[in-house]
DNA sequence: CAATGCAGGTAAACC
DNA sequence: TGGTTTACCTGCATT
C-alpha cells in the first residue's frame, strides 16, 4: 500500500516545498475575485464554459478576455458569439457560444453576486451550478466556485489530475467515464490524501498542474 | 508536407 | 434506474 507511490509523494512534497507560496499567491488572488464588478464574474463563468477540451490558455487570452474587453459576453448574439470563437482555439464554438447565451439569460435577474450570498457552502451551490447551468458539470462547475474563491474544500477532477491520483496511488485506474457518484467518490479520497500529506486540496490541483504544465494558470 | 496527438468535458441518446 | 456510448467539432504543436 505504501511501496511504489511513496517516492512519488515524496517528490510532490519536495516540489509543494518550492511552489507553496507561489500557489497560495495564485489562491489568494482568485480570493479577491467576488470584489469584482458582475462582468467579470461572468466572464469568468463563461471562461469555464469554454475550457473542456480546449487549451485554458486559448480559452482565456484568445477568447474570453478579449470578449470581455469589448464587452461581447453581454452584447453579442449567439452567431457573433460562435463567430468569434471559431478562431480561437475553443472547441465546440457553436455548442459553446449557445451556453454563453443561455448563462446570459440564467443571470440576468439575479446575476452571481446575488447567487453566491444566497449559498453558504460550496458544495450546495455546485449543485445549483451543476443544475442550472447548461456545460457545467461537477468539473466545471468546481472549477469555476475555486476561480472566484470559493472552492478551497472542492476537487476540481479533470483527465490530469485523475491522471495523477492513478500515479500517486490514490485511485486504481483511470475512470472510463465519470458519473457524478464516482466524481464524489474519487473527491473524497482526493481529500483524504490531501490530509495525510498535508497539502490542502486546492493547492494539491494547482501543484499537480504545475506539475504538468510548468505553470500556475487557472 | 502528411500523420498523429491532444486540448482542465458535458448533454443526450442508448441500452 | 443507472451505467455506457456518442455527438459536439477543430486548430495547433510535434514528429
Amino acid at each position: 500500500m505504501e511501496t511504489e507511490e511513496k517516492p512519488l509523494v515524496d517528490e510532490l512534497k519536495k516540489l509543494y516545498k518550492t511552489k507553496k507560496k507561489a500557489i497560495q499567491k495564485r489562491l489568494s488572488d482568485f480570493g479577491k475575485i467576488d470584489t469584482e464588478p458582475e462582468n467579470v464574474l461572468f466572464a469568468e463563468l463563461c471562461f469555464c464554459l469554454c475550457t473542456p477540451q480546449t487549451k485554458a490558455k486559448f480559452a482565456w487570452f484568445n477568447a474570453i478576455h478579449p470578449l470581455m474587453e469589448r464587452g461581447g459576453l453581454q452584447t453579442y448574439t449567439e452567431s457573433e458569439l460562435a463567430d468569434f470563437l471559431r478562431n480561437t482555439g475553443v472547441r465546440f464554438h457553436h455548442t459553446k457560444a449557445k451556453r454563453i447565451i443561455q448563462a446570459r439569460e440564467l443571470f440576468r435577474a439575479g446575476g452571481i453576486k446575488e447567487l453566491l450570498n444566497s449559498y453558504d457552502n460550496s458544495t450546495d451551490l455546485r449543485d445549483f451550478l451543476e443544475d442550472a447551468v447548461k456545460g457545467f458539470g461537477l468539473k466545471e462547475a468546481s472549477h469555476f466556485i475555486r476561480n472566484i474563491g470559493r472552492g478551497n474544500d472542492l476537487a476540481i477532477l479533470d483527465r490530469h489530475i485523475l491522471k495523477n491520483l492513478v500515479s500517486l496511488g490514490v485511485i486504481d485506474k483511470m475512470p472510463k467515464n465519470l458519473t457524478k457518484r464516482r466524481y464524489l467518490e474519487i473527491e473524497e479520497e482526493m481529500r483524504t490524501f490531501s490530509n495525510e500529506i498535508q497539502i490542502p486540496l486546492a493547492e494539491l490541483d494547482l501543484l499537480l498542474w504545475f506539475k504538468e504544465t510548468g505553470e500556475i494558470f487557472k
